[in-house]
DNA sequence: ATCCAGCGTTGATGCAGGTCAATGATTGCT
DNA sequence: AGCAATCATTGACCTGCATCAACGCTGGAT
C-alpha cells in the first residue's frame, strides 16, 4: 500500500550525480524553458551552476536545506513526500521546462528523485535570489508558475478526494498527454517512463489496482498497450471519464 | 457522496451580500491580517473598495471574471470545486486574514461562499495590479503567500490519497486548532462552525464516516463533544494519528 | 403549540478497491 | 545460455468506507 523499499536515505542531493559539461545543459534550458521569455531566460542562464547534472537517483530530500532551484532539461522527475511509516504520495511529475524548488523556502518541502535518465540545470539559490530582487518581472513570473502549481494541485485534490479509479487513470493521462504535446508535437501514444507503483503512489491507489483498470482500458478497446507507453484508441471514452 | 443540493446557480458575486460600513472594515483588516506589515497593510488599505461585504452566501463561483481580490477579516469561507455530477471538493477554509484570488489569472478556478456570517474586504484586481507593479516587496510577499497555500494543497494531497478516515480527522483538527490558535488565544477547544458534510466533502469522505469516526473519537475520550465543536481530551493520541 | 425542513447519528448491508499470493515478462549479470 | 531480481498481471479473498434507511434533535415559520 504506497510502500517504498529502498531509497529511504538517499546519498547528499546532488553529488548523487554524474556532473557532465554545461553548455549542453545551457542550450537544453534555452530552447526547453518555454514559461520565460528570451530576456528571463538570458538573465537566469548568466548564473547557471556550471556543474550542470545528469541524475540516474536521488536530487534532494524533503527537510533538506534547499541551496538551489532546479530546471529540468531531459528526462522525468518524481516529486513526492513519504510518510514515517512508508506510505508514498507522488505529488507530481516533473517534465523538461519544469522548475523545482521555487517556494523560495529554506528548506525543501517534497523529495524528488530521476524517473529515467535526466538532466537538470543547477541555479544557485543565493544568485537566484539577488537575481529575483533585481528584476521585478522575473518575480512576477515566479508568482505565476507558482499559482499554476497550486491550480494544478487542488484539481488534483478533487481527483483523490472525489474520483474512481477509472477516472483518476483517464484524468491521468489525458493530463500527461497535454503535458508532453505541449514539449513534442501531438501524438496518440503517451510515453509512461514511470512504474505502475510509480502511478499508483500518484493517483492515491494500489499498484494491483491501475494494473487491473490498465487491463479494463486494454480490452475494452479504450487504450492500446504499446512499448514504453500506452496509445489511445478512444479518446472520447477519456475524455467522459475525466470529464470536469 | 459529496453532493450539494442547492447553490448551484449564484448571484452574481458580491451583489449577494449586504454592503455595509467601511471603516469597521478596513480597521479589522488591519488588525487581522498578519501576514503582511504595517507599511504594506496601509498601502493596501488605501485601495479597498468601500463597498465592503457582510456576506451570507456566495462569494464567487469558479469560471466567472476575477475581478477582485479579496480579505476575509470576520467568518470563515469554504473554497470548493464541483464535478458536472455534482460531486464537491473543498479544497480550503478561509480564516480571519486569508486572501482569497491571489493567484492573478482572470476567472477563479474555484467558488467561495461564506461558512457563517461573515464580512470581506474587497480590493479591485485592477488597482491591485497596479500597486504590485509599483511594490515589488508586496509582489514577494503575494509569492509567500501562494507559495504557503501550495505547501498547503500539497500537504492535503497526502492526506486524501494515503490515510484512513481516522487519521483524516486528526490531521484536520490538529490543522484547524493550529490555524485558529495564530488567530485567538490557545484553547483546547476547536470552533467547528462548518458543517458535517463541508467536513465530509474538505476530507475526501461522506457525512455518515465523518459521524462515525467522531463518535468514536467520543466514546474513546479522544475528544469531547461541545456546542459548536469540540474538546480535546488527548491531544497526543491525535498528534499520532497525524503524524507525518 | 405544532409543524417541518435541515442536520446529525446510528444500524444494516454492499461494493470498490485493498491485501495476499502465485505466475509471467523483462532485464541485467556472470 | 542460465540465473536472479524487478516489475506487471491476474486471481481469490477481505475490509474500510459507501450506500441506503430510519430516527432523533433543533430552530424557524405560522
Amino acid at each position: 500500500m504506497g510502500t517504498v523499499t529502498a531509497l529511504h536515505r538517499a546519498p547528499p542531493c546532488l553529488d548523487a550525480g554524474q556532473h557532465v559539461d554545461c553548455a549542453h545543459c545551457r542550450t537544453r534550458f534555452l530552447s526547453v524553458c518555454s514559461a520565460l521569455d528570451d530576456d528571463e531566460l538570458h538573465e537566469l542562464s548568466q548564473i547557471i551552476d556550471p556543474r550542470c547534472v545528469s541524475a540516474r537517483s536521488t536530487l534532494f530530500s524533503q527537510g533538506e536545506e534547499a541551496g538551489a532551484v532546479f530546471n529540468v532539461t531531459e528526462g522525468m522527475a518524481r516529486l513526492y513526500k513519504l510518510l514515517p511509516d512508508g506510505r508514498r504520495q507522488i505529488i507530481g511529475f516533473a517534465l523538461p521546462g519544469d522548475f523545482l524548488g521555487l517556494s523560495l523556502s529554506d528548506q525543501f518541502s517534497f523529495s524528488a528523485d530521476a524517473v529515467n535518465d535526466m538532466r537538470i540545470c543547477r541555479i544557485p539559490r543565493s544568485k537566484f535570489s539577488v537575481l529575483l530582487d533585481e528584476k521585478p518581472h522575473l518575480m512576477k513570473r515566479l508568482h505565476e508558475m507558482a499559482a499554476n502549481e497550486l491550480m494544478l494541485a487542488q484539481d488534483q485534490l478533487v481527483v483523490l478526494g472525489r474520483r474512481s479509479a477509472e477516472e483518476r487513470l483517464a484524468v491521468f493521462l489525458l493530463g500527461l498527454r497535454k503535458r508532453f504535446t505541449a514539449i513534442h508535437h501531438i501524438s496518440p501514444t503517451i510515453p509512461l517512463p514511470m512504474s505502475r507503483q510509480d502511478i499508483a503512489d500518484y493517483l492515491g491507489l494500489t499498484i494491483e489496482t491501475v494494473s487491473r483498470t490498465f487491463s479494463k482500458f486494454f480490452k475494452e478497446r479504450t487504450l492500446l498497450n504499446v512499448p514504453d507507453g500506452v496509445r489511445i484508441l478512444d479518446l472520447p471514452r477519456l475524455n467522459v471519464l475525466a470529464q470536469r
